[in-house]
DNA sequence: CCCTTTTCACCTAGGTGGTAAGAT
DNA sequence: ATCTTACCACCTAGGTGAAAAGGG
């Protein structure tokens, strides 16, 4: 899908009011999506799969753009993963906003169980190429492929802090480096945000939902080793 | 060593004129070069080793910088390897500048063999963290691990072209990113360039000495599967 | 004969989920 | 019971020199 804007476009500087982003992989991250998308977080830090990729246009080639990303949380519950007492529990369904489909055939499902925890850190997640000239952005891909989600709240290695069992929703943002001295007055001008809902995903330490296993198994490379039936090239 | 500066540093701006760089690894690329250092070159394009590592001081932490090398033949000489008739060829002692050590008891050695071929396109290779700021690169050792050394004339990749059986002296250039608007007209005074001549080599297809070879073995990790003796951790 | 190219086993380096043990 | 951790086999991805084959 092409880019879901943050609000308040108004007011923004020229050189990021026409930034657009498309997200990369889109009917990958829907597949998931649809499942119910959980990402693996460890005291080391995972790697997100799959990656947030976007495809960037309509920026000044020759202005410098820092581009990051952040993580914020999509409400204030805690989940598990569970059998309802009569269907009562939320179902994948609910927890995808793009697709009301339900899977009633599930015998298990993500269920509200409280209050979230105190939020972790709100850290980002700088590219490690910026800053960088739009056109260098606008050449390829733009792939975060480096950041890394924990759950250790006292991680020194500057990887994204999340709270296991709780839902997240990714945002990326791309930040005009202003070159004027007094730049810092003009800091709510000078960014765009992006937020793809597709990309939404539950914090876990290990997988709940065995399709989702399934589907990351075949199509994450990495996981080759664990693919059984014949492959399709 | 400390930085070898190139010839002229009168009328540099004041962003690189203090600028200062120092080899990593000198002690290894000093015992390279006692025996007479050889490169592989290869058409898809190989890596030197050791890796050319510097460490900057000198810089204006605030201000942009674009660090490069370059490769520059040593002679106007092919040379070939083999048995001189009496002594009559250069030996790696010669050939070593900073040692004047001789091998004799070496049976084959370099063999000046005929004027050089046409030089190949001068192609640099731009760090590819650059541009960045001088706290940046003053932060770590600056590590040139990306460089591919080639003898595709032909190269599309933005390898190193160099000509098998030449030798060369790698260089490192600072060039400060002057935000003035006609800037080219300062070029020859933003930046300095730095030249280690124990870091000088001969670019070649196939090992020739046999103790270079053993001396790569012995110390590069991606060569340890043809190391044989016990280990010295 | 001398040099170059290709292929290969063997490494480094690091990203997977499975599994069993540990923690609460 | 439920969630977390540590370790593991098995991958991807790519950097080594050896050896054999190729070319002038």
């Amino acid at each position: 899908g092409w880019a879901g804007e943050g609000p308040g476009t108004g007011g923004k500087n020229r050189r990021v009011c026409h930034a657009a982003a498309r997200l990369e992989m889109g009917s990958l991250w829907e597949e998931f999506n649809r499942l119910g998308t959980e990402m693996i977080v460890t005291k080391a830090g995972r790697r997100m799969f799959p990656t947030f990729q976007v495809k960037l246009s309509g920026l000044d080639p020759l202005a410098d753009y820092v581009l990051l990303m952040d993580f914020i949380p999509l409400d204030d519950k805690r989940y598990r993963w569970g059998w309802g007492d009569g269907g009562r529990g939320l179902d994948p369904g609910v927890l995808s906003s793009s697709s009301p489909r339900r899977y009633a055939f599930h015998s298990s499902s993500w269920l509200a169980a409280g209050r979230a925890e105190p939020a972790a850190p709100g850290r980002v997640h700088f590219h490690p190429d910026s800053p960088a000239k739009g056109a260098q952005w606008m050449r390829q891909i733009v792939s975060f492929d480096k950041l890394k989600l924990t759950n250790n709240l006292l991680d020194d290695n500057g990887h994204i802090i999340l709270n296991s069992m709780h839902r997240y929703q990714p945002r990326f943002h791309v930040v005009f480096v202003d070159p004027r001295r007094d730049s810092e007055r003009f800091a709510h001008q000078n960014f765009k945000s992006f937020s793809f809902p597709e990309t939404q995903f539950m914090a876990v330490t290990a997988y709940q939902n065995h399709r989702i296993t399934q589907l990351k198994i075949a199509s994450n490379p990495f996981a080759k080793g664990f693919r059984d039936g014949d492959p399709e090239p």
